[in-house]
DNA sequence: CTTTTATGATGATTTTAATCAACATATAAC
DNA sequence: GTTATATGTTGATTAAAATCATCATAAAAG
């Protein structure tokens, strides 16, 4: 990352929390696997290090890293579901029917959020 | 990445493909909930571009880049079920009643895989 | 159609991720 | 206990991520 590289450091705790929780989770299926750091990280073409750092929940650590590790353990599946559009039901509600291509237009000095 | 950073660049093409559906499914949600990219970005401190590239499923970007968008989205709580021990049937088998701090040790020249 | 805004694309800059080496520590196997 | 292996830690190196600026394109609103 480069400039004020904002978005690792400053993140919710809500985030931070649940990226945690997955380096946690693919540690927990790793050692019931019987696999060492070394080996999954064999598997993807990555270093221990890598792994070592997903499975600390390291914010700034690639999606490959962390989509690679899961692939290597067979639970990469799971991470399809997650924002699937078919489960999310307050998208679709606050869909008003069409499938827009870009988000609508601001008015000028609408700088909310 | 440093050195030779093959984690980014050689991954399955599963892993590539997963990816990029997490992308798209994150640019669905925030399309229904009439969005904005920058948004998207200015919620967790991140610049367009970056949240451009999680939604083109960029294996380089940051998990803190993807866990954002979904937490600014309120998709985040689906990824705590990514990896989830409790719904890892296979690891569940796979454990013997104990659960061991490291993987066990190999025998010289155990290169396995 | 015109206007306005959202998004895409490219290139430059800076910070940091990914890597490796070396050593320390912890844990499993015996 | 001893031994061997898995993992942790630190520091250095290098390539890439995140950023920004700018311009181009596309789509919405009127």
């Amino acid at each position: 990352m480069p400039n004020k590289s904002r978005i690792t450091r400053t993140q919710p705790a809500a985030v931070e929390e649940a990226i945690r929780r997955l380096g946690r989770n693919i540690r927990t299926a790793r050692l019931r696997r019987r696999l060492r750091i070394e080996d999954v990280a064999n598997r993807i073409g990555a270093s221990r290090f890598t792994v070592a750092d997903v499975e600390k929940g390291k914010p700034g650590a690639s999606m490959a890293a962390y989509a690679g590790a899961l692939w290597a353990l067979g639970l990469l599946e799971g991470m399809s579901e997650v924002a699937d559009p078919d489960g999310d039901e307050e998208g679709k509600t606050l869909e008003s029917a069409r499938s827009p291509k870009s988000a609508p237009r601001r008015r000028r000095l609408d700088n909310d959020f």
